[in-house]
DNA sequence: TTATAATAACTAATGTTATTAGTTTTGGCA
DNA sequence: TGCCAAAACTAATAACATTAGTTATTATAA
């Protein structure tokens, strides 16, 4: 019963998205991990690279997995509601897995070749759904750092419970969504030669107070 | 040279977020704290409470300084510009303390009275500056989660690396915080009844696509 | 001024973890 | 059937956090 046992990578995988979603990504280690699986530590260094290893693999299966939620919510809506449906996905997906979450936003090493490819599946799935908005040149990518931002800000602060007030969090989310989309609505009428160069004279419009 | 030197909190938390800005909040050791202080780790316990007494106090001095650095941006300002710095100021804390704004993150002990002390400083703070807006009723804190999302969720990823294309990091948060202006600035025109109920009527302008 | 109490440092010891080196077993393939 | 590479193992080391118990120093009170 010693060798050949049945340990591969995504039963680790599995076993250590759960510790991480029970109990915080900086919880799973390799001495709790392997206890879980039934094997000693070392023999984990036969599927992973150390901790470190573990800790990228789980980001990269953490970032397909949260693509995939999102690619599911999107097919068969476009424009705002599609918007809606993959900003839902995303905060969903965080709520299910906030261990794996937090494995996917280490700052990757810069040759982890996997993680820029899976990186790049998400963002391309957003600029598909942002593509009936005809933003301008490199636009696209702006108006994608924006919307993750907010995404990620809320999930984020959602997770570490960084809310006080008893108030709606699916409230704040729906209201987080519909200010952002009517921003971006008023700012691209407004910026006729960019979003990010706003036009002088166009800029008065309402502004200040 | 041993008992009594000059060890105390304030030199403790200085050293420890110089530490932490450095080299990230995870790798903040009493070993390497102590080691920076000359001084041997258990000593250490006499002034904070292990670990996570450290993590604890740290949070709550981070809260305090990013208070007063966005108090002080507030100063003479109101309105679109007054939030504006305020925003700017969030960010440039968290690209100058990145470490101790992780600390800032963590979910707090229910009963951290200091912690929510700080916290609710904090937004009362941007609560005041958002009052000349009248916002109705406890519409205000929903305006603050999604503010604070926002700036929360860009300051995040850019300390992560988390944004890939060579795009202008400033450009796209003068972005984020003039869509959120704009945002708010319609629904609240559009939702007279207030910013979480939207008016069914006056959902249609310029929805969808 | 001196004795005592509290404080702040220390040393020593324990347990947990990650990691490496070297060993053994076994499943698949020649 | 025998060999080899993979996958498990044991043993050992080093870095930590943490606790217990000790000592020296400061502050306080007689």
């Amino acid at each position: 019963m010693s060798p050949r046992m049945g340990l591969d990578l995504p039963a680790i995988l599995q076993a250590a998205t759960e510790i991480a979603d029970q109990q915080g990504l900086e919880n799973v280690s390799l001495a709790g991990l392997a206890n879980k699986l039934d094997v000693r530590s070392p023999s984990l260094y036969n599927h992973v690279n150390g901790l470190p290893g573990l800790r990228k693999k789980m980001a990269v299966y953490g970032i397909g997995l949260l693509t995939a939620d999102m690619r599911h919510a999107a097919v068969g809506r476009s424009g705002d509601e599609a918007l809606r449906a993959i900003a839902r996905a995303y905060v969903s997906f965080v709520r299910k897995h906030p261990g794996l979450y937090e494995a996917t936003l280490r700052a990757p090493e810069a040759d982890d070749e996997d993680h820029r490819r899976e990186s790049e599946a998400l963002v391309a799935l957003v600029v598909r759904v942002l593509d009936v908005y005809e933003y301008q040149g490199e636009d696209v990518y702006y108006v994608v750092r924006c919307f993750r931002s907010m995404l990620h800000g809320f999930a984020s602060l959602e997770q570490q419970g960084g809310f006080g007030m008893p108030l709606g969090l699916d409230d704040t989310l729906e209201l987080l969504i519909d200010a952002f989309l009517a921003g971006m609505r008023v700012l691209k009428q407004q910026r006729v030669s960019g979003l990010t160069k706003p036009d002088a004279w166009s800029e008065r419009a309402g502004d200040s107070r």
